[in-house]
RNA sequence: GCCGAUGUGGUGGAAUUGGUAGACACGCUGUCUUGAGGGGGCAGUGGCGAAUGCCGUGCCGGUUCGAUUCCGGCCAUCGGCACCA
């Protein structure tokens, strides 16, 4: 063994020992309990940041400690490589975009192998291999075969220089990021996938992960699903006996405070109105502030007709109204001004009648939102809403003109991308006008690799040929769908096809039902909500089609927090990133690891400091000096104390419990970390005092060496190998006798204030310490004269003497 | 506005079921080693105080023998949602 810890050498070793053993692959094996631990796998951006490196550092850490427990743990890693930056950067440095992405994960591959992450690299996957979308293809037609996809018209951003949609993200100040054009609404149609079919389901099989999940991601789901319960209620109108409309409403208790009906300047009886209103409507239509803003003006104009109150059978005026949202619940509302504040407002607006109803204390002229007392209700006075809420319900329900319903916020999906660089969707337009699913033998469906991107506009759109085929049942011609799928539509099955990535005959193999759920799933917050929820859409699709049994895909999830620097985010433009490369060249990959894990817990943010760094890699050469020392034999205490001997076994003891409690229950690693610097902090103190045998120093490291493991596994197996320790793979085991001590130490405490702390024998009973306690001077000075009340003892902690 | 989370030394953080607040580390101070620097060793390090000691986990109050931990109110920071009837 070299007396100097040489990380770069070594690293290269037991990382070349690991690739050349092929130490990580798995196979299903049902006599062992598996584990499948899965980060959020990255976009090939081109290099690595800190961000990254945390994440797969825990995931790493996590898969290894499992796999000392002797579980079979799969931990894969792949590329979400379908993207609009290849496509910018084709642009920029014209390079095709499967060129740039490639030569990318190649650097990235490269990098991840270099921070010692125990992968399973036979199982590798990119989203833009044909092998992997052409399931994603395959997929798409057997969802459109169940009608779970559909074309609609959508508004988009449009780029009108560019020719191009654009994201969100991509319009700056309302013009486009590229052109600087500004940015216009338009109508174009799409592909949707229904994920509202599955509302329902997405909310209450939160109940089987909840417990496992993070209370906000949790509750960010469920505020995304949007459901709340009331009832769809129906007004007559004078137009016609035959045209009636619904209204959604979450409060049938106020139904007796209608004085209005407002519609959504979409809603169908609109046709009955005559050209001004129509206009009107339209205007709210194309307004660009489609969503509320601060300064967003109420308005609304009255349509000339007249919806009959259902129970009152009162005459009420048929208003449009811009706060009333098109695609949620029926479009349409009732408009109660004294219980609703956007109704009041729009009330006092217009000189629209006010009815109170619920009788919540408030003053005339002012709105009250919340339960109590119905009044001015005929027959249903003085009920409480709660109660009255489904006594109308029930009323309306026998009278046939209501019933009680659940609306959702959630929207369904849409899936169309007008771009090049992603899975195009797999359907032809025939020149029949049909509109058909490519044949199965026909997929995949290549993206073509001759692109131009001169042009504006979708490539793909612009390409002389790819777009023109025929149809392979009837020769007629047909063209094929431009759009790609949202790269959402990857990630949402990946982790299905991690379990059997090579499969050439199914989308997902039997042993999906081997390994999946992913036991432990580790990623960014910001996937809180899209691609959190798209996953477990997704898994119950492929349930549906029979290929998974389960009804959720992660049942652990862990979402880490950012890495900092000076408290703000790395980023390349503030110029305050930190390379992971020249990290890890000049400190070795065990450093960087151990300091991502001990100077934050896993969720919280981690602010970066160059100290903190210099630390870990003191540590490190702390227990490489020590593993030194201990490999040369040199100590020969000439008295060996037994207490000390003792104590350092019995920490050494519990620090195993503690930290397998943290490694599994708590995921609690920053402790695991900080535990392994105490164990070797005693190893020193009792190789300084030289009274400690040299076998319980050794078996002490080598218990630290195995707990540390998981964390900086080079180094640790380095030291073993020298030091001829064959099981560091194993979790260490407890030795019983060295869990309790001889004595222990006894806080004093009069009337809750600590006075004195004293080392006694551990097996002193309740009546002995208490009167030990009182012959020392520091307590005795607090109690003299006083009148003792009582005295409380925690067995083996502590005493506390109430005087008054 | 609504919902959620968090608040502990100069800094990152620990204290898991109510029982020694500040583990572990960074930084800082002193000291030894060295020609010097780096590195390393040892000692110290919540605040106030000469000191027995007093104060101290965002603020105010409560429960308790005892509260960082439980309860009520407030403040601050961060995150999510934001016309969802």
């Amino acid at each position: 063994m070299q007396s100097i810890y040489n990380p770069k050498e070594i690293e290269k070793k037991v990382q070349d020992y690991w690739f050349g053993n092929k130490s990580y692959e798995v196979v299903p094996n049902k006599n062992i309990e598996k584990f499948y631990c899965l980060s959020m796998f990255p976009y090939p951006s081109g290099n690595l940041h800190m961000g990254h490196v945390r994440n797969y550092t825990i995931s790493d850490v996590l898969a290894r400690y499992h796999r000392m427990l002797g579980k079979n743990v799969l931990h894969p890693i792949g590329w979400d490589a379908f993207g609009l930056p290849a496509e910018n950067a084709a642009i920029d440095n014209n390079l095709s975009p499967n060129d740039w992405t490639i030569s990318n994960i190649k650097n990235m591959r490269e990098q991840l192998k270099s921070l010692g992450f125990s992968y399973d690299w036979s199982r590798e996957i990119s989203t833009c291999s044909e092998d992997y979308y052409k399931w994603e293809q395959w997929f798409f037609i057997q969802l459109f075969k169940k009608k779970l996809v559909y074309k609609k018209e959508s508004l988009v951003n449009w780029d009108p220089v560019d020719k191009t949609v654009l994201a969100n993200e991509q319009v700056i100040d309302g013009k486009g990021w590229r052109s600087g054009a500004l940015v216009e609404k338009k109508k174009i149609s799409q592909w949707f996938l229904k994920i509202t079919e599955y509302s329902e389901e997405l909310l209450q099989e939160l109940k089987e992960i909840e417990e496992f999940w993070p209370d906000n991601v949790v509750t960010m789901q469920k505020n995304w699903i949007g459901k709340s319960n009331g009832a769809e209620l129906y007004f007559d109108t004078t137009i016609d006996q035959n045209i009636s409309i619904g209204v959604f409403t979450t409060r049938p208790d106020t139904i007796f405070g209608v004085t209005y009906i407002a519609l959504a300047a979409d809603h169908s009886i609109i046709e009955n109105c005559n050209s001004s209103i129509k206009k009107f409507s339209e205007g709210i239509l194309n307004s660009k502030d489609t969503r509320k803003t601060e300064n967003k003006e109420i308005n609304g104009i009255f349509t000339g007709l007249f919806a009959i109150h259902p129970i009152t059978k009162k005459k009420l005026p048929i208003w449009i109204a811009n706060y009333v949202l098109t695609g949620y619940g029926t479009g349409a509302i009732m408009g109660v001004p004294a219980h609703d504040t956007r109704d009041y407002d729009f009330a006092k607006k217009f000189n629209l009648e006010i009815i109170k109803v619920i009788d919540g204390g408030q003053k005339d002229n002012e709105v009250y939102t919340g339960n109590g007392k119905l009044i001015n209700s005929k027959d249903f006075n003085n009920i409480n809403s709660e109660l009255a809420s489904k006594s109308i319900i029930k009323y309306l329900e026998e009278l046939n003109i209501g019933k009680a319903v659940s609306n959702y916020k959630l929207r369904d999906w849409g899936i169309s991308r007008q771009r090049y660089w992603g899975c195009p969707i797999p359907i032809i337009y025939r020149e029949d006008g049909e509109v058909m699913p490519v044949e199965q033998d026909e997929l995949p469906i290549k993206l073509p690799q001759d692109v131009d991107f001169s042009k504006s506009g979708n490539p793909l759109d612009n390409h002389p040929t790819w777009k023109y085929t025929k149809c392979a049942k009837t020769g007629l011609n047909a063209v094929r769908e431009t759009d790609t799928l949202d790269t959402f539509f990857e990630s949402s099955w990946y982790q299905a096809r991690f379990c059997s990535p090579n499969d050439t005959d199914n989308m997902i193999g039997e042993d999906a039902n081997y390994w999946l759920p992913v036991d432990m799933y580790i990623g960014g917050i910001e996937h809180a909500v899209l691609h959190l929820l798209y996953a477990r859409f997704f898994h119950k699709l492929l349930r549906d089609q029979k290929l998974l049994k389960t009804n959720e895909p992660f049942k652990k999830l862990i979402t880490q927090g950012m890495v900092l620097k000076d408290g703000s985010k790395m980023s390349k433009s503030k110029g305050n990133t930190i390379d992971p490369k020249k990290l890890i060249d000049k400190y070795g990959a065990d450093t960087v690891r151990l300091f991502v894990i001990f100077a934050a817990p896993v969720e919280n943010s981690l602010e970066w400091s160059d100290h903190g760094v210099e630390g870990s890699y003191k540590f490190l050469n702390k227990l490489w000096n020590t593993g030194f020392v201990l490999n040369e034999n040199k100590i020969t205490p000439n008295e060996i104390s037994t207490i000390d001997e003792k104590k350092l076994k019995i920490f050494v003891n519990k620090a195993i419990i503690k930290t397998n409690d943290d490694y599994c229950n708590r995921v609690s690693l920053n402790t695991v970390a900080s535990t392994c610097m105490e164990i070797l902090n005693n190893i020193q103190k009792c190789i300084l005092s030289n009274n400690v045998s040299y076998a319980t120093l050794f078996d002490s490291y080598v218990t630290l060496l195995k707990i540390l493991n998981p964390i900086t596994p080079h180094i640790c197996k380095e030291i073993s190998d020298s030091l001829n320790i064959n099981d560091i793979n194993n979790w260490p085991k407890i030795d019983e006798k060295y869990l309790t001590e001889d004595t222990m130490l006894l806080v004093i405490q009069v009337n809750g204030k600590v006075r004195k702390k004293v080392e006694i024998d551990a097996n002193l009973n309740q009546n002995a310490i208490e009167e030990i306690i009182f012959t020392y001077d520091e307590v005795r000075k607090y109690t003299i004269d006083k009148n003792i009340k009582k005295i409380i003892y925690i067995k083996g902690k502590l005493v506390n003497i109430v005087v008054s």
